[in-house]
DNA sequence: TTGCTCCTCACGTCACGTGAGGTGGC
DNA sequence: TTGCTCCTCACGTCACGTGAGGTGGC
């Protein structure tokens, strides 16, 4: 095809690392046109360049290796840029998400305990409801794409022709989401009839529980703040966590749509307290 | 302060994973309010959340944990404050830095080989020059950052009253820069008297060298796909490189501000080629 | 001959995650 | 008694980087 370099030369052309070069044969991720096999000399040509750049381009935005294979190595054009154009999808909410924890995160600094207009706890007894959910286990920084993805699968099974979307969405987080970083997580929609269960979607009782409640106003990416202050009234009142977290999230008020409104449910019993 | 709560409540309260917590807690970055003496139980202060969900955001934004530590044990608020503020700077910049990444990537999954207008190989010989410079030992995800800061000092220094901004700025980037991910890199601008070379500028003299050169024109997130087309003709040619490899940083067209304008020169000299 | 480029192990790094195996209090 | 929460090792992961120690061609 092209002519033969060396791998130092292959280096300065791609500006990956003779290390990573190396590093991308073992893995088979980039094989050299030519290994000496005296000397063990790499020679790459240099018709490669153009897929370790990409390479290279791709492990910028932090792909993992694994993932850059299945690109690289796709049979089928399609599949290949369907792959890509997910991934960059992904790195854009990425985007969006880091501006969030930023803006987050200097709030956070500049007013520690921000006055929050509903940080008010209440108690609240719910009884068992039937609901149509989508139970899985989930890691939490895949949490976001899972939810929106639940709730759109959700929504579409409950707004068949002729019948209104019902109830509200709510899930449930089990405490190992948090402790283990991973966890099951229930989105659900409380339902009356009987629709059709279909894909991941089923019809499940969600059972009663009594809850100690905050609402929380604002973005995603503060909502742990919630967590915090609700949690330490629980803690104070020497209340114990019984069973799964639960969220409810509430329809934004006109002209706050970029607003959330979640009402945060810890469900409780009456414990000793722990001796300080 | 507050009430103590176990680290499952105090994980539940903060976001953090009971692993994380733990290994927080074996570096020092955050202790536990107490520490059971007979079964190594670690209780926390409610008082602790507010550290805590800093140290998770700042993690969120993959700050290195020595990082986070110095932040946090910060005895001084004005230190903490400006590294803060530098490390959020450097955040925006990485975004803007994965914005171009992620258009650099798709202009060349679309087109691979994009017919640029300078795609010839021009040879020039260079005579030796005195420049005024700064050089140092770069690592090459810190070129941008660092490329920036050489060139404003060195402008600074050449631009005292009665002295206007004489020459072109360049550099030189040697082998190992590319090969082994970091190396000496020389920013430099030509002069013709003696200025006051202080802080990290000297005074030096830049070799000669004959140079196979081509103009690249674009962002510098592009700029690989220069480095590859003139190594593909250098090694088609059977030339060999000698000697670090120089950048010509030139004014911008008109109407054309957005576009860098660099010639890559790669310094050569005859060989017998490699068979292939 | 010397310096340069290239090679292969083997181990380190970073921030935890993943079990294994075990304890303490309701 | 059982299940739950917590504990401490020890090792794994990911994408290379860091030496050590050695070879081949000009």
């Amino acid at each position: 095809m092209g002519v033969l370099v060396s791998i130092g030369d292959f280096s300065r052309m791609t500006y990956l690392s003779v290390k990573a070069l190396r590093h991308y044969h073992d893995i088979g991720l980039l094989k050299p046109a030519q290994v000496d096999a005296a000397t063990g000399y790499r020679s790459y040509d240099t018709s490669q360049i153009a897929i370790a750049q990409v390479i290279r381009r791709f492990r910028e935005l932090d792909m993992p290796l694994e993932q850059v294979k299945e690109v690289v190595d796709a049979p089928d054009l399609g599949a290949r840029n369907r792959a890509i154009v997910a991934y960059l999808h992904r790195m854009e909410a990425q985007l969006d998400h880091t501006r969030e924890t930023v803006a987050s995160l200097r709030a956070l600094l500049e007013d520690p305990t921000p006055s929050q207009p509903h940080r008010e706890v209440r108690y609240r007894t719910v009884v068992a409801t039937r609901a149509l959910a989508i139970s899985e286990r989930v890691y939490m920084d895949e949490l976001e794409d899972w939810w929106a993805a639940a709730f759109d699968e959700l929504h579409q099974l409950l707004t068949t022709p002729g019948r209104p979307l019902p109830g509200q969405d709510a899930a449930l987080y089990e405490g190992e989401f948090f402790e283990a970083g991973h966890g099951r997580v229930t989105a659900f929609a409380p339902i009356t009839g009987t629709p059709a269960s279909s894909g991941r979607a089923a019809v499940v009782e969600i059972p009663a529980a009594e809850l100690a409640v905050m609402t929380h106003t604002g973005s995603f990416a503060d909502l742990d703040t919630t967590y915090a202050a609700l949690g330490t009234v629980v803690a104070e009142r020497a209340l114990g966590v019984a069973g799964p977290i639960r969220e409810y999230y509430l329809p934004a008020e006109p002209g706050e749509q970029h607003m959330q409104r979640i009402e945060v449910g810890w469900p409780i019993f009456h414990t000793a307290g722990r001796k300080p």
